[in-house]
RNA sequence: GGCCCGGUAGUUCAGAUGGUUAGAAUGCCAGCCUGUCACGCUGGAGGUCGACGGUUCGAGUCCGUUCCGGGUCGCCA
């Protein structure tokens, strides 16, 4: 098609300072514009739009070829730099254009399935299948570019602090808990796989047994679950471990490095160290143990006056364990409907809410879904408890506490939200801490919260082997804006403390042996307390760039089905690539 | 696995109550056009209404099944 014309500037890099310059530009034809005598041409890179425009002043042959542009073709220009006679204020480069002199077609395109803008509402599916052209769109490059100075960052800050970076294992042993592992079948050793890792978890812990010290590391992880909008099955976490450490020590160390990344990708001024909260306050106050705690309509419990009652609903849910609990939405009895309650409620059925109560609060008094079973000196009491003025909307759940909880923690963030109570350009940061170290299972037992190695608190210790459910651990979530980014935990160090940890799980010696002997022959020859944390990347990068889904921030991310669209992966095997693992 | 929303030109969508040849915008193609920048004007092409089955004289529309996409609950130590 020609010769490559060898770019001086980027097309988003075009300035008045530049005007009488030559000047040649490489990239994709956004849009051309063809007025008889002359035409214009908007030329895109990665760093933006460019007008080149094509006069009498060009050859016959460069003019026709001109006029022959069309969307997505992958073009060099040659020209000048000059003034436009009308400036475009919408463009960057919009003082200035690029007369042209030489053009090279290096690649002609069809018509594109999706069009190349930010704003352009395509169907999912299309744009995953053709992310190459999707990932043109202004937006994914500055979203890739942004996890990229991410990245950066991150690097800059753990290894200017003695933090080791160090490549961990991606074909590793499966270990039966958690997640569903991803498992990759051995050619060598037919009959056995690998797993792919869902956390380098037990390699960092080695690595502090191996006099590292302080490690930290990029690094992708697989979990083989159902998809989310902020969930992926290959996904990346920063990934630090630390020697010689307690929680106060690590979390100090993280909040100089939120501190950085806000400063440098956003401007903030982090304000340290930031706010902590406990498990139990961060429940009992908002229902969740990721709060957003960028607006109010904190949960009010009711239990003590409502357990009194002719009322069942309230009555029973406190007399059978669980309690009786509201938020007061500000405002919203008017912009919410009985329909819209309804609906609410029916939402909040998969939290295993068998109904909501609500009451409206006005200039005439209160009207409520359970009026008949109270007097005016009660709905007098609840306002006052709920702060409710005219106006206000109040949806009570009442039950076993955790789906109080998880009901009222979503209707807090639903309501938030359609009310336009979440201030925009805000970023709050929490740790919450003093998770419970187990939690009880389906089937009655226990299991561990975060992973087996996750000490429990000195204090608690004695709560171990009689009532290991108020046990406490030492870890900690860090929460922005209502959102996990991030957790970790001062592991176990103590193999006597270890082997009561398995205990209390019901874990024989055998089995604690079977899937994690290598670690706990490692704790034989002497190693450091320790302890660390791992973000998750791209739900970072997602709350920065102010996105709704992690799929915003990965290149090439799976569907919810967890297929690739580009490449139709997973794919099937051939005979003879089963034949070779023992598979066929 | 459950629930919710969606599937109609290349794309984004509209098509009350079932009724002539399924529309719009944009994109695409052709012609005209020397200052456009969402250029404009004229003309044109473009559809198995996701698929299958049923009800009906007649189905994009109603019913059933199924496939696909998104969201969500379970799940995610």
């Amino acid at each position: 098609m020609g010769e490559l014309l060898k770019r001086t500037m980027y097309c988003g890099e075009a300035r008045p300072s530049d005007i009488g310059a030559e000047a040649v530009v490489n990239g994709w034809v956004q849009r051309s514009r063809r007025l008889g005598g002359l035409v214009f041409c908007d030329l895109r890179d990665k760093t933006g739009l460019v007008q080149i425009v094509f006069d009498e002043d060009v050859p016959a042959e460069v003019f026709e070829k001109a006029e022959s542009l069309r969307g997505e073709f992958v073009v060099g220009v040659r020209g000048t730099v000059r003034e436009r006679e009308s400036k475009n204020e919408a463009l960057p480069t919009g003082a200035v254009e690029i007369s042209a002199r030489e053009l090279v077609i290096y690649s002609e395109a069809e018509t594109p399935p999706i069009y190349i803008k930010d704003d352009d509402k395509v169907d999912e599916n299309l744009r995953l299948k053709y992310r190459y052209l999707d990932l043109r769109k202004p937006k994914m490059q500055r979203n890739l570019t942004f996890r990229a100075e991410v990245c950066r960052i991150t690097r800059e800050y753990f290894a200017g602090r003695g933090f080791t970076e160090v490549e961990t294992p991606v074909l590793i042993k499966p270990t039966p808990e958690g997640a569903r592992d991803y498992l990759v079948p051995s050619r060598v050793n037919n009959g056995h796989y690998y797993a792919l890792p869902q956390s380098p978890q037990m390699y960092k812990q080695l690595l502090m047994a191996g006099g590292t010290d302080r490690y930290f590391q990029i690094v992708k992880c697989f979990r083989d679950e159902d998809l989310r909008a902020d969930r992926q099955p290959e996904f990346t976490q920063i990934d630090l471990e630390m020697s010689f450490v307690d929680a106060d020590e690590v979390i100090r160390v993280q909040e100089g490095f939120l501190a950085k990344l806000m400063k440098e990708t956003k401007g903030i001024d982090l304000p340290l160290p930031l706010p902590r909260m406990c498990y139990r306050e961060a429940m009992g106050r908002f229902g969740s143990d990721k709060p957003d705690t960028r607006f109010g309509m904190e949960l009010v419990d009711i239990s003590d006056i409502a357990a009194d009652s002719e009322f069942g609903v309230f009555a029973n849910a406190v007399a059978g364990g669980g309690s009786v609990r509201g938020i007061c939405a500000p405002g919203a009895s008017d912009s919410f409907s009985r329909k819209d309650i309804d609906k609410l409620t029916e939402a909040c059925r998969s939290y295993g809410a068998k109904g909501l109560s609500w009451m409206r609060v006005t200039d005439e008094g209160v009207s409520a879904s359970f009026s008949k079973f109270f007097d005016d000196a009660f709905f007098e009491r609840l306002s006052s408890l709920f702060g409710a003025k005219a106006g206000d909307l109040i949806l009570i759940a009442a039950d076993r506490d955790k789906v109080v909880f998880d009901t009222l923690g979503y209707l807090r963030c639903e309501l938030a939200e359609r009310l336009g109570l979440i201030p925009e350009d805000r970023y709050d940061f929490l740790w919450v801490a003093d998770f419970p170290l187990f939690e009880e299972t389906d089937e009655g037992g226990i299991s561990p919260k975060h992973h087996p190695f996750t000490a429990p608190n000195p204090e608690d210790m004695g709560l171990l082997g009689t009532e290991p459910l108020k046990v406490r651990a030492l870890a900690y979530d860090i929460v922005l804006n209502g959102s996990e980014i991030g957790g970790g935990s001062i592991r176990i160090h103590d193999r006597e403390l270890q082997r009561r940890m398995f205990e209390v799980l019901g874990m024989t010696e055998r089995e604690a042996q079977g899937k994690f002997g290598f670690l706990l022959e490692a704790f034989r020859y002497g190693v450091p307390p320790h302890g660390g944390l791992a973000y998750g990347l791209d739900r970072l990068v997602m709350i920065l760039l102010g996105e709704k889904s992690i799929r915003e921030t990965i290149a090439f991310p799976k569907n919810q089905a967890a297929e690739d669209p580009v490449s139709g992966a997973p794919g099937e095997a051939s005979a003879e690539q089963l034949a070779e693992l023992g598979l066929d």
